[in-house]
DNA sequence: TTGTAAGCGTTATCAT
DNA sequence: ATGATAACGCTTACAA
């Protein structure tokens, strides 16, 4: 039933490792390459894809492999898919909710697949599965590692200059007076929460303000982290005028706690939070945050592994850190 | 380099035939099974699901197609994944952007593919594509449909009692004494929205209340819809008391304009939105909303595609109408 | 129940 | 540049 490329080489009178030649891009004599073509066309051939992967062990499709589906993820995948797309590239998405054995299994199933490539959102405990993703790179099966690095792993990567939106961010509240300012960081352990409050530290030295050691509140990067961190911030003897929230989730989170506790932003508490989701718009008053460049990371991302996908490994490894922006809205107040 | 059946069939000293056949779940003499497992175990064996693809026109991978990558589908695609990755099936997401041609160059992509069933969330526009969608049914590759049906198309579908959602939705607001209720619905032509509207003229019906012309707003299932639906709402000569927004996206820009005009809610308007996701949590006052069973639609989904795959077509096709559950906080007020 | 062998639709090698 | 043909790893008649 189905058109294979003996038909089309039947029809057009040729062998068929020639319409082979043809379909993977040999230049052919002119007047067959037209003959297979018109074949192609009369015939209605469609390559059949697992032949295809049997003799060249590709099977034409890449994973996103993240460890949650969270705001962040959602968005890039869309993003990721449309550029693989363009090069008939299809996208499976796999998340290992942040548990170390689940990725491991991901992985190994993944490999099973024959999946021509990864784009892998690591966690802390992704440097766990270091061997195996490490043994992917050395496949030469390409790894994309967005947002954070994995220390040890050399692979391209697209990450965000965490400790320069830090700074910016606390730049700004300082550009508008305070002195007494608070960060609501993420686990001490995490590579990208270091780089958050490196960020932070740096623009307080940089203006000579002192830092309290109760300013520094760790959030585990999760809206009830960020929840509580206000809360103790609140019940401090010596409240900031000023708070800094390092990631989404918890930036949702000190919301939360700041509307029960009735502290009015920015009279009682000047506020900027980080990531522009969906949930931010809806917050009263309109939030300033810091936004990462969703569209621009998951395209690099696509960029680099198509690139790698392609054989070229001239400039490899690749690490992109991109740039972040600050929206200003109405949650600081000047002093 | 790879271990292959010959392998495996050559060190346990049988067949290929045989190891096959083991591994499709024949019974071999007891006598044999353990050498073959044995010989895959000590092999590492496993097998290469492109040669077996092949040969039986499968490709163990389930595809999720959807409209747009909403908080919704977000949502629901982890759920569906989980479940299919217990049978070894893999998923691709893709996303149409609601566009009646990308949808139809999707389904023909995955047919390409071999993707072996699908999970689709249809939109008005689905419609166009249904005798694409018709031939896959017709050719025993399972279509589960999520969240709405096609009209015309006989297929197991997993959907909820919309109707019923917005009929107790208006009902909570006459029960606090609210006679005076709007709707915020989406467009004429989307079945889902007809619903919604349907059991919002059923419970104010039931009620007596008369239902005023401007109280039925169409806010396109958007979030700009929903806002400039709320502001057409207070503009009004004769302002409703309570309001009921049949969709999340839409809910987020009702608050908003409500926010932008300093509405107060509840005092100066009862307020029930629809679909909770993170967005909701952050808002002031927390929202009396009506939930979906994102969940349990996408288990059940996943689970009525794999019986199909199974090749259990007994009692098809199922079409599945879950009840919504109503969650209470405190943006209503009772007159 | 098991072995044998012919494909599935490609790609790749080797002549020509 | 092209043709013929042997793989790729598996399933499945058919025979035994």
């Amino acid at each position: 039933m189905p058109v294979t490329i003996h038909d089309v080489a039947k029809h057009a009178g040729v062998a068929v490792g020639t319409v082979s030649r043809y379909l993977n891009g040999y230049t052919l004599r002119e007047k067959n390459r037209e003959k297979v073509e018109d074949a192609i066309e009369e015939l209605g051939f469609k390559e059949n894809i697992m032949a295809r992967g049997l003799k060249r062990n590709r099977s034409m499709t890449v994973a996103v492999v993240a460890p949650d589906f969270s705001s962040f993820v959602a968005a890039m995948t869309p993003v990721i898919e449309q550029e693989l797309e363009k090069q008939r590239y299809s996208l499976i998405t796999c998340n290992y909710q942040g548990d170390k054995e689940k990725l491991r299994k991901k992985l190994v199933f993944l490999k099973e697949r024959f999946v021509d490539g990864i784009v892998l959102f690591p966690s802390n405990l992704a440097d766990a599965s270091i061997d195996l993703v490490q043994s992917w790179i050395d496949a030469e099966t390409p790894v994309v590692l967005l947002d954070h690095l994995i220390p040890g792993i050399h692979t391209d990567a697209v990450t965000v200059d965490n400790s320069n939106a830090s700074f910016r961010a606390v730049e700004r509240l300082i550009l508008e007076n305070h002195a007494n300012i608070a960060i609501i960081d993420g686990p001490e352990d995490s590579y990208v929460s270091q780089e958050r409050l490196k960020g932070y530290c740096a623009a307080m030295e940089t203006y000579n303000l002192p830092i309290r050691e109760n300013w520094i509140q760790r959030g585990a990067f999760t809206r009830t982290g960020g929840y509580h961190a206000v809360k103790a911030l609140r019940e401090s003897s010596n409240r900031p005028s000023a708070v800094y929230v390092a990631n989404y989730e918890m930036t949702i989170g000190a919301i939360l706690a700041l509307h029960e506790m009735h502290v009015r932003i920015p009279e009682e508490l000047s506020f900027i939070g980080f990531d522009h989701f969906e949930a931010i718009d809806v917050v009263e008053p309109p939030l300033t945050v810091v936004e990462l460049p969703i569209e621009r990371m998951g395209q690099l991302a696509a960029e680099f592994l198509l690139k790698r996908l392609r054989g070229d490994y001239e400039d490899f490894p690749v690490i992109t850190k991109l740039n972040t922006k600050i929206t200003i809205r109405s949650s600081i107040q000047s002093l």
